[in-house]
Formats: C-alpha cells, sequence, structure tokens
DNA sequence: CGCACTCTAAAACGAACGTTCTATTCAGAT
DNA sequence: ATCTGAATAGAACGTTCGTTTTAGAGTGCG
C-alpha cells in the first residue's frame, strides 16, 4: 500500500518559503503569501518561528541547501567520470528550469544576493550552503584520483559556473547556457587529467 | 580649470536606484530610500517616471547594463591576449567587491533573479544586458583570431562564470572564487588555440 | 509685466507589510 | 473529569509601501 508522508505544518511552511523565496526572493516574499501557500495561518508560522521573517529565512535556505546537494549528489553518483557527472548536472538543472516554466532556478542564490553583507544570518546560511556544494564536487574529483589542490580549485570554478549558467539560462530562458558550460566544464576538467 | 560634471535630477534618481537595487534588489528598494539616497522628492520621482517604479527599475537596469560593459571593455581592450584579458576582468572585479565591503556585485543581478519570468520589462532589460556582454566577448574572441562558433560558446561561459564567481565571491566575501575562475577560464580559451 | 512650462515640495491615499495579541481547539497525562 | 501545553485561528497594531494630488518655486519668452 502507498501512503504519502503526511507533513506536519511546520515543514509545509518550510517548503512554502522556501520556493516563494527561489522565486521571487526575501523582500518580496511575504508572510502571508507564504502561510497561504502553505496552507497554515499566520498563528501557526508565529508559533513555529517565533524569531519571525528572518528565521523562516535562515530555515528555508538551510532547506534549499539539502534540496541542491541532492539533486548535485544524485547527478555526481551517476557515474564514474567526472567530467560526465558534471554533464549530467547541467542536464538535470536545465530540465527543472524548463519544466517549471523558467520559474525554479537555484533555491538560495536570489536570497543570499539580497542579503549579502546586510543580513548576517542568511548571508552565512547560503555561505554554509556554497560550501556544502563545493565540498561535494571536490569530493568527487578526489575520488576520481585529481590531487587535492586541483580538485579544490576545480570544484570553487565548477560550482561558480553552474550557478552563473542557471541564471544566464533563466534570465535568457534558454537551455543554452547550462549546456554550453557543461561541455566547457568538462573539457577544463579533462585538461588535468 | 576642473569642472564637476553638474549632474540632472534625472540622472542622479536613475543612479540612485542602480546602487540600491545592486545592494540589494528590486523589490527592497524603496521609492523613499531612492529620493533621499537622490537628493530629490518623491515628486521629482513621479514627474520624470510617470511610469513609477517598474520604469525606474528598468532604466537602472539600463544603467547598470551600460556602466558594467563600460568595466568590461576596458579590461578587454588592456591587452590583446584575451586569456590574459579575462583574467584582468577577474581582477577588477575583485577589487571592486572587496573595495565596496563586498556590497557591490553585479549590479543587475539580483533584480534580475527576482523578477524572472514574473516582470516582463525586467526581465527583457537584463536579457539584454547580458546578450550585450557576451557580444562584447566573442568579439574579443573573433578579434583574436577564434572560431565563430568557438567564439560564441565561450563568450557564453565566460559571462556565465564571470557571474557566478562574482556570486560566490560577494556571499563569501572572498576573492578567491574570481581569481580562480580566471585562471581557469585563460586554461579553457588557450585550450582551442 | 504676464503667461507657459518645467521641476520641486510636501501632504495624503488605501493597501500591504511584519508583528503582536487574545481566544479557541484538541490531544494526552493525571 | 480536569488540567496542561501545543497548535491553530483571526483580529488588530503601528509602519511603510507605491502612488496620487495639490501647491509652489524657478525660468525663459512675448
Amino acid at each position: 500500500m502507498v501512503t504519502t508522508h503526511e507533513v506536519g505544518t511546520r515543514e509545509r511552511i518550510v517548503r512554502a518559503t522556501s520556493r516563494l523565496m527561489q522565486r521571487q526572493g526575501y523582500a518580496a516574499t511575504g508572510l502571508k503569501d507564504i502561510s497561504r501557500e502553505a496552507e497554515a495561518t499566520l498563528g501557526s508560522v508565529y508559533h513555529f518561528f517565533r524569531g519571525g521573517k528572518r528565521e523562516l529565512a535562515v530555515e528555508a535556505i538551510r532547506y534549499g541547501d539539502t534540496e541542491f546537494a541532492d539533486l548535485l549528489r544524485a547527478a555526481l553518483d551517476r557515474t564514474d567520470d567526472p567530467a560526465e557527472a558534471i554533464i549530467a548536472c547541467t542536464r538535470e538543472l536545465a530540465t527543472g528550469l524548463r519544466e517549471s516554466d523558467w520559474l525554479d532556478g537555484c533555491p538560495i542564490t536570489t536570497a543570499a544576493l539580497e542579503s549579502a553583507g546586510r543580513v548576517p544570518d542568511i548571508q552565512r546560511a547560503a555561505e554554509d550552503a556554497f560550501e556544502n556544494w563545493r565540498g561535494l564536487v571536490r569530493d568527487k574529483l578526489r575520488r576520481s584520483g585529481f590531487a587535492e589542490d586541483v580538485a579544490h580549485d576545480l570544484a570553487h570554478t565548477v560550482i561558480s559556473t553552474l550557478e552563473g549558467a542557471e541564471m544566464s539560462a533563466q534570465v535568457s530562458q534558454s537551455e543554452a547556457p547550462l549546456e554550453i558550460a557543461g561541455r566547457h566544464l568538462a573539457r577544463l576538467i579533462d585538461s588535468y587529467r
């Protein structure tokens, strides 16, 4: 028997916040939007998140962190070859973007940029997320035999380029930036073999 | 005699909007913030921009477009070698970021992401900007002898990676992502010689 | 001077914001 | 059955939002 996992109010609120912030950022996402999207009331929101909007945003960014990390891990584990694995990532991101009508880009970028240097809690959470994602790529490269420093640097550029290409693709509503980035990153990785 | 160019109210408003949107995005930037920063009144703002906040934001993005294009052009013209020129770009971006205490990233990215798929005017202006910047890089590569299709694709990845690295650097308050991206992009370009 | 026009000033609008508050529902333990 | 504490519901607070409106300077021209 298939049982759809009953999800609690608290988690519904976090998920709704994450999705809304992914699409319109932190400032444009109102608490009433959130409570409507989460099918919860304002009272519930403040019951679970006494720290208000800011605390909720931090939690939502952490949710987006693990969400993106899961996607990344799944794509990276698909093939042994790290260059091919990165191409798999770009493809995954491209289809996700297209299927959401170019609405769902990186779950945390917008909020991260809005808050950089102005809302320490949110910036810190975003910083942790990026570090987390870089770690996944770095470990994959290490396991494939790349030297530590090479893997470290490549991981930086892989994440930066994925982020930039995702944004370019979203703004121009085209998969091209991601497709091209995938090919180029694979070529760059292969150049270090 | 040195005369500081008297700048009109209209341009002060556009510049203030551009800077504020660069730092905190579209939604978080209020018209009263803008009028204060521009040393103008709301009456002046609505006199020059009858279309209100949206029209003003489009103008500010166009301003950020040419601002970033000027920086890009200057760095690209510094050396004949396109790979070195890209490294010069990353250095320029890194010092700009550091000197602004990590506050002034890409002037349009935040607003572009906030509005992607939701505010057509702004998305279009952002799309034009990215296309403009890619054109500058593509032309540079073409002039250096790269084939049309290679230059086209490289321009995509150069802009995507610059954008992503700029964002990573801003969020982690470190020049490392930009420095590493510069080295990798130069290597990628050289691999097509 | 008087007229026309551009620009600035400041007050005021309803709507929406984040937040607080009080009341109520509802299990589970005693 | 009664108490308790978590969870929910919804009204209300003071602010700030984008926008509109009305009035007042400043300037050039006949």
